[in-house]
DNA sequence: CATGAATGAGCATTCATTCAT
DNA sequence: AATGAATGAATGCTCATTCAT
């Protein structure tokens, strides 16, 4: 009994997933407002109907495939920030890391924006993404008070400093996909450089 | 005979200006998706039809609004770089000016970027705004140059540190857009001190 | 299994002649220009998503009344053409049959009308019409070619003569179309008398 | 004072043939319902407000390029009945004329057709047409039963035989509308050839 | 007379959502 | 669970017609 109710629920998430994959590959490629359900559907190799099955409406299924791919994406990110040994590594790290949300990703970052362009109507949607932003931002402070605390970094204010950081990231993943043949690696770089440079204690002599 | 043309002329250009300005107030509203030719038709006081007279498509009704209100934006924001003597403090003024997009704007940034993400503009898009952020970008490069040159600040790849400052305030924008409480100016603050840091050469003995 | 998809096709098929039946009433009533699709719906009974389920548009939804009357029309008076004992007998009984185009139909015959005149500018319907009047005038040349092969016609262009006798059939419904009282019956005797009076070949006593 | 009167009524008689010249050209290439004011209006190079200035409405601007255009057409066939010597010779000339409607034409008897199609919800150019064919029926009518009464033709229906003739050459010409490379000269041939030979009395021997 | 700007009703079409099977 | 047929409100756009200048 037990077991077919979670046969039952098996194939349920396995379905839902089908259908988040489908969602995610037509939206990028259409875009939320450009995709319709039943392109979705056809995708999924489902029909319309099931779609509703599983999602109340199409908002959801835009919300619910937005979510699924960030998580991923995010749980990636953060494993990242226990590489290193000092501050500083960890944040070049995490820096490059964040490199990969520009580059490959130009196609699936431009449904993130569309997405979130249209949060402020949506606050459901705002809150999702600033929850997910906070929890970035808090490891990163944790990362630069750590720094601080053990002499490594200049007393600054690491909130506004690490809101600056994933802005600038954010805003050099929606340039690359403006402009394909932007230098993200550099530009990150050269700014990692310079403002890890701004960090740094000025011990003895220099960096 | 002329004068009955320029009037004409201007008068048409007065319309225009009429339309674009209530479509301006629709489109930060609702959003393109959200807003329909009736509505800006309604807000503009005239009919639906007028605003086929002067454009030919919602689609490009959407462009021209974006595109007048980018270019007025741009002219007040270079328009800054004149002031302040040090290459230090042009870009602190440059910066502060760009804070200026992010914080009363976040119901303007975000038709900004639903205009950005939406994929049937994507091509016509990306043009015009690359050709503006290039057109910043140059600015902002010159001046960094000039710091380098002077001897003000330390030699760094200019425009890739450039690229991820405008990132960062276009980041920021959008950040405050989800978030209204986010103290974008203590973030900009905190941000460009850390930057600037970085950036000035390491004269006698430091900080 | 089968029984459902069966069913499934069957009542689909119901659904689509229901709705050229409206169609057809609709369109011969209003014309195609003036019949709009809510019209079609409501005599159908149907709302307007329904149409567009089975008939890609209104311009489709157009061919496809015309082609389904007109395959019913041909069908009937193709028949016809297995009765009779001489040549001029079948040409008679055809010619006969031609009659009911004009005279019962003349509200139907004006759709094809409207439908024809605007033929030349959509490939489409215009091959559609050929390939409906070639058939017929292959039926009436095949049948004139017997008669001059008996010998009971004299040996004529029956191609050219063929396309006469059709224009001349579809001419005078479009003239009972325009003047109700026109004695189209009497017209096609005399037409028929005197034609084959011309075919026929001046055996001996004559007729 | 008069002469400026006339002066001016001859520039509105100019005034208005411009523009039915413009209308018979765009109403030919488009169609009634394809055309639009606005086309004709730049076409003639006036304004849209112009067209109104000397046509009521779209539809009468429709029905006098229609009627200039066929009274100019009835002129030109009509005259060559008084050519031929015999009533055989004559109804030659006369559908040898007839041709002329379907051959060049092809394109300009479209619009007939779509005039004509529309008729019955317009009962003024039902009665146009009419008049017109009536007109036209008259002299072939006489034309036979002058023939008749020489004993050149048998007796028969004469007006039944002529409205025959009439649609004939009227179905044709709507034929290569659709199929241009129809042989109308040879159908016209073909077809003439047998009814004159039906319609001509068997003297002495027969054939 | 002529212009061209303005109007607004009308229409084909789309699509998220519901529902009988 | 799943299907796909059905719905109908919503919307961009057209175009005959009017009118101030």
């Amino acid at each position: 009994m037990a077991d077919v109710l979670n046969k039952r629920e098996q194939l349920r998430e396995e379905r839902r997933k089908q259908i988040l994959a489908a969602a995610l590959a037509v939206f990028s490629e259409k875009g939320f407002h450009g995709a319709n359900v039943s392109d979705v559907a056809a995708q999924a190799g489902v029909s319309q109907g099931t779609i509703y099955w599983y999602f109340e409406s199409k908002e959801e299924l835009v919300s619910a495939t937005i979510l699924s791919f960030v998580e991923e994406m995010a749980e990636g990110a953060l494993a990242v920030t226990r590489m290193g040994d000092t501050s500083a590594d960890k944040l070049r790290a995490l820096a490059t890391s964040m490199e990969g949300l520009a580059v490959p990703g130009s196609r699936l970052f431009s449904i993130f924006l569309e997405f979130w362009a249209s949060s402020p109507r949506r606050e459901q949607a705002a809150a999702l993404w600033m929850d997910l932003l906070a929890e970035f931002k808090d490891v990163f402070v944790a990362l630069v008070e750590e720094g601080i605390e053990t002499g490594e970094f200049r007393p600054v204010d690491a909130e506004g400093v690490v809101w600056a950081i994933m802005a600038a990231y954010d805003g050099l993943a929606a340039y690359a996909m403006l402009k394909p043949d932007l230098d993200v690696a550099g530009a990150s770089q050269a700014f990692t450089d310079a403002l890890l440079q701004g960090l740094l204690a000025q011990t003895g002599a220099g960096a």
